[in-house]
DNA sequence: CTGAAAGCGCTTACAG
DNA sequence: CTGAAAGCGCTTACAG
């Protein structure tokens, strides 16, 4: 009995390659990082020894001895909401290449499990951090901050030493919906946004109401209805609208679930959309293009925002191992513009 | 200049604590562990020592010394599909309380992407994988099997050493809509399935088989069309199905993006849906609840499978720590009974 | 009740 | 061109 098969089988170490090439650990090391000249027939024989043997080196202890981890913490409230899934998809598209690995955490967005999460990543010492919360500022991610380690921050406001900060640029986002809907002829529009006056939702409001100026059309505050991000919520708020004296022909939904439930209402009252009353979201979720009339919503691009994110976290990681200790580059903020995606629902 | 803000400061170590407390880090170690018993004043002057220096313990030595990551690693081909953030959620929804992080891989169904993704999560020492495949197989995970690392393969067909199963029944799902459908009335039933004849979607078309035979209906094969997995697919297998001298008055579709394109074809030709005809779908994707008819579909709950690959996993890791080398308990194979959830489509 | 020492598996100054 | 040794930061037999 060998014991060669069985699954208890040890790990081969460095030793038991060296050992077995007649060579030193060190020169093992050398012929697989290149890092010094190894002479061609001691290199052919390690060679063929790793190969024989399987060996591939135990990245726990290169880990604890570089200092370098290779791995990226992604912190979202809800890997369920399906914004970060393609997030996540970004970071790996860009990240797997040079041998980064993801390491995800779920937050439900309770700022508990946020402080636990990301002082949980740092003694796990990632070299790097994208952390996404509901309401993401920079107090969140000091543990990591404070540890060294770059973080990009989504959705926050403004950046901060260590901290980069992408986000949506939601401004943009009610500018171009509002515009959009100009260019169609209207020029009654309503808005359906979230129950809160400040966030994302208000800086879509705040877009709309820059294209009514620069329009030359009118604000007028009775067309904004406040109500839940939800089905219902849309409901709601279109039934308010309709009243007014003279209702909206559009409407813009703070996202698509509100415009399904604005949708559900011209439905129910037998409104010809867009002809009679033109409805627009944010967001793009996949119902938008399977509901009829299908959707004509704002678009950003997660995935893409999941690649940028890698790309300046990446660049962060080189920064660090070149020039330890000097002055790193400013931190960034970057804005993603949205598009619209014209659909049949205005 | 003490350096103590500086972001380059040096990480605690436990000998940094040792030091400060005037004990040995032995003993440090074991007031943070409990594995012995330490003097309660010394134990208190410990305690306030790793306060005062906000010392942890770098995980990544602990790992190296005790063989054990505390990391699950989930393979999957697109994180992108809803399914797989649901199962993520699941399993983190166990995992996370006794301590362990997941490390997440995208396949893109490439078998070499698979490959590659396995071997590096066993160099990286994860103690357990989950992978999912688009045709999970034991082979694929054969490289963490033979490093001891208990696996949980989602969708395979048989359980082997080392790898446990978990399915979703797909038999009984499509058993279970065709039931559903007889009991409403409806007895000429088409299906529009996939274009291979094997995997899931024929595991739903021998249920519906069986479910036909067993309310005394004649299985008749012009009733199963083979189509894309797509809307598309749905438009041209409804479209067959129509033409068809007796066309069926209900129509169940191997996935819900199948049952939208039926739905469109319906509604194109005027047909009431469920009156005229029954439109049922498999999965519950997000847009089933909010197109319009609401479509009647067949859904698993992949946040409990991600919930039960959990639990197994976690059952197997505490065996490999309690019973060194004894024999492990068989392989299981565990299937998820699936329910229908009825809108207005059928 | 406590500590010195070994060792997990690597990489990298240092020396020749 | 190559190797012996130190060390990353822990845990745990071993010894007292």
């Amino acid at each position: 009995m060998t014991g060669e098969g069985s699954a208890l089988a040890k790990r081969v170490a460095i030793s038991d390659v060296a050992a077995r090439a007649g060579v030193s650990p060190t020169t093992v090391s050398h012929v697989l990082s290149g890092r010094r000249h190894v002479s061609e027939v001691t290199r052919a024989r390690v060679r063929s020894v790793m190969d024989e043997l399987g060996w591939e080196p135990n990245q726990l202890a290169r880990s604890l001895r570089m200092q370098r981890t290779q791995t990226i913490a992604l912190i979202v409230p809800d890997i369920t909401n399906p914004f970060y899934p393609s997030v996540a998809r970004g970071l790996l598209d860009v990240v797997t290449e040079p041998g980064y690995q993801v390491l995800i955490g779920n937050t439900d967005g309770s700022s508990q499990a946020e402080r636990d999460l990301v002082a949980r990543m740092v003694t796990r010492s990632v070299d790097a951090m994208v952390f996404a919360g509901y309401y993401s500022k920079a107090s969140d991610v000091t543990a990591a901050v404070e540890a060294g380690i770059p973080v990009a921050l989504m959705g926050g406001r403004r950046a901060s030493p260590g901290i980069d900060v992408l986000s949506s640029d939601d401004l943009a986002a009610g500018e171009i919906a509002t515009r959009y809907l100009i260019g169609r002829g209207y020029h009654r529009i309503g808005f359906i946004t979230g129950p809160s006056g400040d966030g994302p939702p208000a800086d879509r409001v705040k877009g709309y109401r820059r294209a009514l100026t620069s329009a030359g059309l009118r604000f007028n505050s009775q067309l904004i209805v406040r109500e839940e991000f939800s089905r219902a919520g849309g409901t709601a708020g279109l039934q308010k609208l309709l009243e007014l004296r003279k209702p909206p022909r559009a409407v813009l939904c703070t996202n698509d679930m509100v415009a399904i439930g604005a949708l559900d209402v011209a439905r129910a009252r037998g409104l010809r959309v867009p002809d009679d009353l033109a409805v627009m979201g944010f967001d793009d979720i996949e119902a938008a293009a399977l509901i009829s009339p299908a959707l004509t919503t704002i678009a950003g691009d997660p995935r893409e925002q999941g690649r940028a994110v890698g790309r300046v976290l990446l660049g962060r990681l080189e920064e660090t191992g070149r020039l330890e200790g000097t002055a790193a580059s400013l931190p960034q903020r970057i804005l993603f513009a949205p598009s619209v995606v014209p659909r049949e629902s205005a």
